[in-house]
DNA sequence: AATGAATGAGGGTTCATTCAT
DNA sequence: AATGAATGAACCCTCATTCAT
C-alpha cells in the first residue's frame, strides 16, 4: 500500500477495499482503474467489492468525502488553537493543510484531481465542502487585511494561491525525503504569510536562508 | 469548442481532431473519453481519427507536448524580454505563465492532470520538459536570492509554489469573468514577488488594496 | 402480495418463500427474478432460501407442480360432480377451470408461461400432467360428439380452444373488477358449450344478452 | 432458423440479427437469452449486435412492433375484403389471425409472452396497438350482435376468447404437421362463429364431422 | 434457522483498433 | 480522405450458489 495516512475502518473488508481503491485511483486514476484492479490489490474478487459498496462511484465518493471532511476538521481545529490573531490563524491553516495533505499523498491526490469523476449528484454534494475549506483561509486573510496585518491588495487571490500551493505539496513530497513533513509545513506557513505580505512583528520571526536543499521532482 | 487558444494546424483534419480531443479530455478526462467521443465532436467517424493519429495515446501526447513546448518558449521569451534583473524576470515569468495557462484553459487542464495517462515512454519524454519550465522560475528566484533581492530562505520551495499557483489559475479563471486575464496575470506577478520576499524598490511599486472583487469558484 | 390463492404450507418459512417466488416470477418472470429478489420479498436473506430449496429451479418446479396438480384435482372433482352428461361435464370443466385460474392469478400466469424455464427433466415430468388436464376436456367433448350432443366437426381443436380461452381469463381478470369470478366462470361455461355447438335442451338454457359490460384490458 | 415467416430486411446484418434474436427469444425467452447467444446464432460477435441495435431491449421492441403492426394490417385487410357482413368479417378476422400467427410461430410466441419484458416506455407504446387489434374483433362481434346475427349474450368476452384461441394456435401448430395452416384457419373461422352463436344462413354452411385427426401437443 | 462473506461465471455494454471498400 | 462493419478484450455489475459461523 502506497498510502499510510488515516483512513476509515468500520469493517475489515471495507477498509482493505478502500485502501486498495485509493492506491489504484492514485496510480491510474478513477477511470483508469477497474474494479478488478481494486479487488486484486485488496486480495478479493471483483464481486466481493460489491458486497461492501454499491458501485465504483461509491468508492470514489467515500474516499473523497472522508478525506475532505477530515481536512476541514483538521484545519478548523488548527485555526481554533491559533486563537484570534489572523497572522497565527493563517500560519496554522497553511501548516495544517500541508501536514494533512502530506499525511496521505494518495488521498490528497485523488481528492484534488478526481472531482470531475464524481457523478453530478455527488459533485453537487462535494463542491460546497471544498469551498468551505477554502473559506477558512479566506476569512483569515480577510481579517488580516481588515486589521492592517496583511498588506496584499488582493486577499481572495492570495488566499486561493495559499491553498493551492499548500495542497500541491503532496505532488512532490515523499516520506523519507530530505525534508520532514513538519519542516516543510513550517516553511509553507511562513511562505503563506509572505504571500499576503504580512507585517511581521516580533512574535513571528522569519529564519535566515540556510543555503538550500534538494527536493526531488515528482513524476506525475 | 471550449478551448480558444493556439493550436497545431498542419492539416485541416488534424486540427479539428486535436481540438475535439482537447475538449473531450478536458471535460471527461483521457480515460473517460472514447475515440468515438472525440470523433463525434470533430464531426468525423472514429475510424477517420486513425488516418491522422496512430492511437489515442498519440492524441494525448501531441496535445501535451505542443502546449508544454509553447509554454516553455513563451516563458523564455518573456523572461528574455525582461532583461537581467531577477525581479523583472520573476515578474515576467509569473505573468507570462498565468497568461499562457488562461489562454487555453482546456489544454492547461489536460497538461496538468493527465501526466499519469501518458505511456511510460511518453512520460519519460515529457517530464524533463516540464522540469525545464520549472527551472526557468528556479533560476530567477535563485539569482534574486544570490543578489540579495529576494529574502526568502527557501528559494526552491518558493519557486515551486509560484509555478503551482500560476498554473492553477486556469482552474477557476473563465473568460468573460469579472477580471481580465491581463489583470489577473499582473496581480500574480506581484504575488510571486511577495512570495519570494522581494525587496521592492521604486521600479516595482505595489498598488494599494482596492477593496476586493468577486472571483467565482470553479466546479472541478 | 399479489397472489391470494391456495398454497403449500408444510413449514412456515417455506410458504413465505414460495409466496415470494410466486410474486416475483409473476411480475418479472423466472429468468428476470433473482434469488435475492425472492428473499427480499420473503423478508429473509438469499442464503436462507437455500435452507428450504436446493435451487431456484426447485422453487419454480414446486410452484408449477403444486398449481397444476391442484388444477387437475379440482377439474376432475368438478367433472365428477357433474355426472355423466357431457354437456354438464364440459360446462363444469370450463367453469371450474376459470374459477381455479382466477383464484390465483400469479400462479396461473407462471404455470402458463414458464414451462420453457423448466429444466429438461422437470419439463419431462410436467408436460404429461398438463396433457392429462387437457384430456379431461377432450374426453368430455369427444363423448358429447359421440352422443350427438355436440355438433362441432373438430372436437380436438374445440377442446383445445376451450382450455385456452378459460386459462387466459387470468390475463385480464382482476379481483374487484366489475364482474365476479363466479359470474365470469358461468359465462365461460356457456361459451364453451357454444364453441362445441352443444345442442341445447331444457336443462341448460342460455340467458339473453344483457346489454354488455366493461372489462378493463390488462397490460401483460 | 426456426422461424420462416415474413421479416424486416433493410440491411443484411440487421435481418440476420433479428432472426437470431427471434429464435433465441422463442427458445429461451428474452431474459433467458444473452446478447452473446443471439450473436452466436447470427454468426457474429456480441459487439457486432451493437453496431445495429442500441440495446437488447431494442431487439425485442423491433420484433414485437414489427410483428404486431403487420398483424393489424393483415387483419384489417382481411376484414375489409370481407365486406360489411359481420359474419364474414368475424370469420375473416379469425382466419387471418390464425394464418398470421402460424406463419411465424416464433414471432407469435414472443409477441404474446414477452410484453412484460418491454421497458415501461416501450410497453406504453405497445399496449395500445395490441388493443387496437382486439378492437377489430370486438367491432365485428358487436355489429353482429346489434344486427341480430350473433346471439351471444357476452360479446366482449366472446370476442376476447376468439382472439385468444386464434392467437395460441401457434403454441401447438407446427408446419409439416397433419393439418395445413389453411385448413386450421378455416376451422377456427367456423369455431369463432360458433362461439358467438352466429345464426347460420345458407351463405356459411358448417361442414360435417370428418372423424377427427391428430394434433401433436407442444412442449412449451 | 439464518446470516454475512465470498466466489466464478456470466450478464449487457463499451472500447480501441483494424480493414475492405 | 473517410467510412461502415467487425472484432476481442475489457468494463461495471449481477447472479446462483456455497460455507463458516
Amino acid at each position: 500500500m502506497t498510502s499510510t495516512g488515516p483512513r476509515t475502518s468500520s469493517r475489515p473488508g471495507k477498509s482493505a477495499i478502500i485502501a486498495a481503491a485509493l492506491q489504484c485511483f492514485h496510480e491510474r486514476g478513477y477511470e483508469g482503474s477497474s474494479i478488478r484492479d481494486v479487488a486484486q490489490v485488496a486480495g478479493v474478487t471483483g464481486a466481493a467489492v460489491y458486497h461492501y459498496y454499491d458501485s465504483k462511484q461509491d468508492l470514489l465518493m467515500e474516499i473523497m468525502e472522508d478525506f475532505l471532511a477530515k481536512s476541514i476538521t483538521a484545519t478548523k481545529n488548527a485555526v481554533a488553537r491559533a486563537g484570534s490573531d489572523p497572522v497565527a490563524r493563517l500560519f496554522a491553516a497553511a501548516q495544517s493543510h500541508v501536514l494533512w495533505n502530506t499525511s496521505d499523498i494518495a488521498a490528497s491526490f485523488v481528492v484534488n484531481s478526481e472531482i470531475r469523476s464524481l457523478s453530478p449528484e455527488n459533485r453537487a454534494k462535494h463542491i460546497p465542502k471544498r469551498d468551505e475549506l477554502q473559506r477558512i483561509f479566506d476569512s483569515a486573510v480577510e481579517d488580516g487585511c481588515r486589521e492592517g496585518l496583511f498588506e496584499t491588495p488582493w486577499p481572495l487571490e492570495a488566499s486561493r494561491a495559499v491553498t493551492v500551493m499548500c495542497t500541491f505539496v503532496a505532488r512532490w513530497y515523499r516520506p523519507g525525503g530530505p525534508l520532514s513533513a513538519e519542516e516543510i509545513s513550517w516553511r509553507y506557513g511562513h511562505m503563506a504569510l509572505s504571500l499576503v505580505r504580512a507585517v511581521r512583528g516580533p512574535h513571528m520571526e522569519l529564519p535566515a536562508y540556510d543555503g538550500g536543499m534538494t527536493i526531488e521532482p515528482t513524476s506525475f
